[in-house]
DNA sequence: CTTGACCCTCACGCGGCGTGAGGCGGCACA
DNA sequence: TGTGCCGCCTCACGCCGCGTGAGGGTCAAG
């Protein structure tokens, strides 16, 4: 019969055509997957076409995401090619909507980066008026050891202006629930009052630090010591102050209980 | 100031909440992406809701195929979070991309796996008659140690229908090759009567194995001496064998110099 | 005979955990 | 007061598909 003279290729020419890495065809010869079907005397692992035809194939079967053990499986067994192929399908659709799940994921997460940024200065200026630079860094001056202070500090680092709108709208409705009562004639210890006291409690504990009743205590404390936060309630309506202070006592005794 | 009881949780219960393994929860404390804030006299992990919020957006980035150094970079400079964002977006399309490369190049696999599946023997029969398994396996007894052979045999087998009907079809032109330089009343060694040879061996070159004229002469002798080759082709055209039997040896001597 | 481009064989590294092994701690129930 | 059992701890190796050297041989050209 004939003398086939084959081309052989060394790893080299071969990673060349096939566009694969030395180390890779190292790999496959390794594992068993494609081994080149001669030697040179000085151990150059030669491939004939054959090889070739095999090791193509596995790259195609690697670009359609098989497991380099179930090539192996596929290579040996062409009649189940069909069925692997189905289930590979499924498995890369699979994957082709979890990503792009994620790209929507990722898209959301943009939007809320872009409209939500971080509120600035500016922001919290512009819906708190000129005083909230000063009052923040004295409060921080006051306070800024305090639990209650750190975490409202890393909870508040993240507000977005929507968040801070948000708790300028609160707060402002928080009054409301204090002038309302105070409108009808109610006293602090009534339970409208008690109500509007406790609102406010859960919006602290909500927006800013964990309030217990007796910590409320304390604020209400301050709302009539420090004439800032008096003068600032009293603006809303005069003496409103120390009927929030009043009301949050009251309130207080009623929780514990 | 208030004693905030935070709620501890332990490695379990976090791994349950934020549903990931518990040695996750290690492996994130080992590469310190997220520490528990405590550890219990026994030293047991002990997360606090600052943890867990940590943990949490961990979480959101890994589904979102971040890298754990990149999640540790994010969290810890959140104004960068939207750059981030953008190239994970472009990142993640391009795996889109890719990936739905992947499934209509899988479809078209499975296209070509359906319609092209490897010929049956009922197929072969179709398209050369009864005789070709007789035929066949006749050849395997004599030609089935060569090289020839096992090569026709290696690239065969993947030969789809399609493909063995377009042998077919390449089969019945090449026999027109020869029977038109017949009727034509060209000779054997004529130019036409040649090229006709030499196509027929480049076809086999083609489809089957390396045939070097030298080879192509054997081949010749086979359809002279073997009555069932002569046969097929006297059937043809009377006289046929014959005149193909020495149409290749022309094209032989041709080729050969 | 040298040079430089290849080739070889170890053998470790990476990312993101999985999966034991071997040994405490904590809590319920007897 | 034991006794189970579950959960926790710390090593430490394994996995996949190679990348990336180190340390050394081979081969063709000049």
């Amino acid at each position: 019969m004939t003398e086939r003279t084959q081309t052989l290729l060394t790893v080299g020419q071969v990673a060349d055509r096939l566009d694969v890495t030395v180390r890779t065809l190292h790999h496959y010869d390794e594992i068993g997957l494609v081994q080149p079907s001669e030697r040179s005397r000085a151990g150059y692992r030669l491939y004939t076409d054959g090889d070739l035809t095999r090791l193509q194939h596995v790259v195609v079967y690697r670009r359609l995401g098989f497991a380099l053990e179930e090539i192996a499986l596929l290579l040996d067994h062409p009649e189940s090619v069909e069925q692997h192929l189905r289930r590979q399908r499924a498995a890369v659709q699979q994957r082709l909507d979890e990503i792009s799940d994620l790209v929507t994921a990722i898209d959301r997460a943009l939007e809320r980066a872009m409209n939500d940024e971080q509120a600035t200065t500016e922001d919290l200026k512009e819906l708190f008026g000129d005083g909230f630079e000063d009052a923040h860094a004295e409060a921080e001056q006051r306070w800024g050891d305090s639990d209650a202070w750190q975490e409202s500090q890393r909870r508040t680092k993240s507000y977005t202006k929507a968040d801070w709108a948000a708790v300028k709208a609160e707060s402002d409705a928080l009054h409301r629930g204090f002038t309302d009562a105070m409108d009808a004639g109610e006293p602090p210890t009534s339970v409208a009052a008690m109500d509007a006291a406790e609102a406010h409690r859960r919006n602290i504990n909500e927006r800013f630090y964990d309030c217990s009743p007796q910590f409320h205590r304390n604020l209400a404390d301050m709302y009539t010591s420090d004439p800032r936060f008096t003068a600032t309630y009293d603006e809303i309506r005069p003496g409103m102050a120390l009927y929030v202070r009043d009301a949050i006592y009251a309130n207080a005794d009623r929780q514990e209980q």
